[in-house]
Order: structure tokens, then sequence, then C-alpha cells
DNA sequence: TATAAGGCTTCCAGTCACTGGAGGGTCAAG
DNA sequence: CTTGACCCTCCAGTGACTGGAAGCCTTATA
């Protein structure tokens, strides 16, 4: 398969397949004209690497989990233990943007928005603390 | 004052004060020993600057806003938008979490996380679709 | 068979908002 | 006079791509 048809089987673009190849993620054969040549195997890790990233995986862990898929020896706890990681690290970017959240749209609540300079938003920002 | 005095009082790194600098956002008088030399003035910028940033609002936007917050004739509507936009970006930027959360929580449920190799995790991420 | 469109290649540079570190000058206290 | 805490500049790296230039290769059509 050529980087273009695995592009649109795995939703990525061509330039991040590419990509990983660079960072040694997947590495497919080359055909004698020097296009990329993917087999099944090379697709499906590339669908695989497109879920995981879309589950917000670094793409260091994406390595990891990775390796863990392919070793029939993995303990399910290293999975789980990463995962439960990131899920608090997604947790904690939750909280923190709720709290942005709550800030700015009692700010934005706030402000009149209209022709007059007046600003409810601006006054917050230059407060003195 | 000097540059460290600014940094703890408006708890922004030195590193990222001169970085500021750089950018033309606060650009403070110099000591002929070659010092920082920062006025209220520029204290109260940073402070500024720091709750924005606080708030999620991007480096160009930061621009606008003080570009704005000095502007008498600004008009609350502008500023309005602005955040309106942001809180909006920061409303996606929730939904996405979340949905990622929710795949991954139930992911961590199902995974028994022993030491055997069977893990619900790493099925999902190598399902073909 | 010529040509044009589209796909493929590499390489370089830019994004965003810092951050780390090397290498060196300055200042206040003891 | 030395020590240690500041301060300076400049360069490079982060994460995960993304855009673009310059140039092959393939395929379809005239």
């Amino acid at each position: 398969m050529n980087i273009g048809d695995v592009a649109d089987r795995a939703r990525l673009p061509a330039k991040t397949i590419r990509y990983y190849e660079d960072i040694g993620l997947v590495t497919p054969a080359r055909r004698p004209n020097g296009y990329r040549d993917y087999s099944e195997q090379d697709m499906h890790k590339l669908a695989f690497l497109g879920r995981a990233r879309a589950l917000g995986f670094s793409i260091e862990d994406c390595r990891l989990l990775m390796t863990l898929y392919e070793d029939r020896n993995r303990e399910s706890a290293e999975v789980k233990a990463l995962a439960s990681d990131h899920l608090a690290r997604i947790d904690e970017k939750i909280a923190e943007l709720r709290q942005m959240r709550a800030t700015l749209a009692d700010l934005v609540e706030a402000c009149a928005g209209d022709h007059r300079p007046d600003c409810p938003i601006l006054a917050d920002l230059g407060k003195t603390p």
C-alpha cells in the first residue's frame, strides 16, 4: 500500500505517518522506486497509534503501549498503570479548564459588550492583587 | 526593580519575563550595568499578563487585551467577543477531554491489572475497525 | 507518444510558550 | 578579597506535528 492509502484508512495525514517513521514507530518497506510500501501489519500499527493518540496518550506512551501490545508476556497491570496515570492527568487538566471556564464565564457574564469602554474583564485582569 | 523582584511579585519565572521582553510585551528600562529596571507600570503589565495567561488566553490574545486595556476608547464589545471566543474554545477542549476520559475510564475499569497478559485496553486499541 | 495532473520523495523551517544550560559580568556581605 | 547570589546573552531543545519548496514517478488522456 502507498502512503496515501494507509493515510485514508488510518485517518492520519501522510505527513504524520512519515513523522512516525522518522521517530521509529512504524517503518514500512520500500519499493524499488523509493515509495513506502505498507503491509497490513504496518496499517494495523498505525490504526493502533491513531486510537491511542486520540485517547490523548503521548507519543512516548504510545511507543510503550505498542511494545506491550506486541509482548505476549506483558502483565496487564503495567498497561493499567499507564492508563490510570494518564486518566489522572486528564482529570487534572479537566479540573484546571473548568476553573478557568468558571472565572471566565463570570467575567463574560458581567461585561455589557457594548460601545462603552467600561469592561469588568479588563478590570479584573488589571486589578492590583 | 530587578527582574528577580518582579518575578516574585508577578509569580512568573524570570526566564518567562525575559521572553515577554523578546516578543515585545513588556520592555523595561536598563541600568548602566545592563540590568533590567522594572517600573511599577511594567510590574502591573506583567501581573496583567500573568492573569490573562492563567485564564488560558494565548500570547497574541494577551497582546491584544493589553492594547485594549490601555486604550481608553475601546469598546467593551471587542473584549467580550475575544473572551467569549476563548470561552467557547475552552468548552470544546473540555468536551473533548471528557470524551477521552469516559472512554479511557471504561477501559481502565475493565482491565484486571494483574500479572496476566489479557488486557481490554490493548484489545480496544488494537481492534480492527 | 507527449503531456498534464496528481502522488510520491527529501529536507528545511516554523509552530507555541517557554525552559535549560553554558559562559560570563556584577553586587553585597563577611 | 573572596564567596555566593544575582544578573546578562545566546543557543538549543521541548511535543507533535505542519507547511512548503524542489524534484521524481505514475497514470490517464489527447
